[in-house]
DNA sequence: CGGTATCCTATGTGATACTG
DNA sequence: CAGTATCACATAGGATACCG
């Protein structure tokens, strides 16, 4: 067997925890976009499915629900007539924009290179 | 009905296509891993197996189908006795790195803060 | 070594209908 | 308005076996 061993045998492990750790976060469907939906403010449940399109109710409540117990996000119900709940990034929820801002930024790159 | 408005209501809407765009890309199981195993250099299967421990080779080998058909990297076929494959990241690809990196960044936070 | 083929299961996702 | 319940489906992912 060949025994030369390429150089990059010692590349250093990469730290596929620390990816996961987030990547557990933002991924599910739609959970980058409601975290990026309330990066500028508070928004309640209607205005973030009208944020998201083709989100169902199902699917936002869980994702919501979802973040909520990861503690990126709070709930807070309005005893209102209507009645409304407003969701709100968490500071720690608010430590994944950075994140979410380079993918955007990458986006961009990407759109930018297949239109060019 | 309620026509006071919350002031959020004209928040710019996100850029749902752009955090897609890059979404599309790094989604799939495994896949950010991938490419972050391949930033400092090529690896070749076996490595990339190696590199993230619980991978089928069935995935590994869909998810490097996919990336190479997005152009985020490149396979190099190498007809040794034993033969070899390299995978290597394009420049586009490369241009994920700085996403992952800012992902890689927030999961020391997120994991910081859950010890402390 | 570097895959592919087949099968199977879990989960995520969505539509619809209904409730407080 | 803000959900939940139920069902039904597509697909991703994993195990195993096999091939060049």
């Amino acid at each position: 067997m060949s025994l030369k061993m390429r150089k990059n045998q010692s590349v250093a492990p990469p730290e596929p925890c620390m990816l996961s750790e987030c990547m557990a976060v933002i991924s599910g469907a739609w959970a980058p976009n409601v975290i990026w939906s309330l990066r500028a403010g508070p928004r309640r449940f209607s205005e973030l499915r009208a944020d998201i399109p083709p989100i169902s109710a199902k699917v936002l409540s869980t994702r919501l629900s979802e973040l909520e117990q990861k503690a990126v996000l709070t709930r807070h119900v309005r005893r209102t007539s209507p009645p409304s709940t407003e969701y709100r990034l968490t500071p720690l929820g608010a430590e994944l924009l950075p994140a979410l801002d380079a993918i955007v930024q990458v986006g961009h790159r990407l759109k930018a290179k297949r239109s060019g």
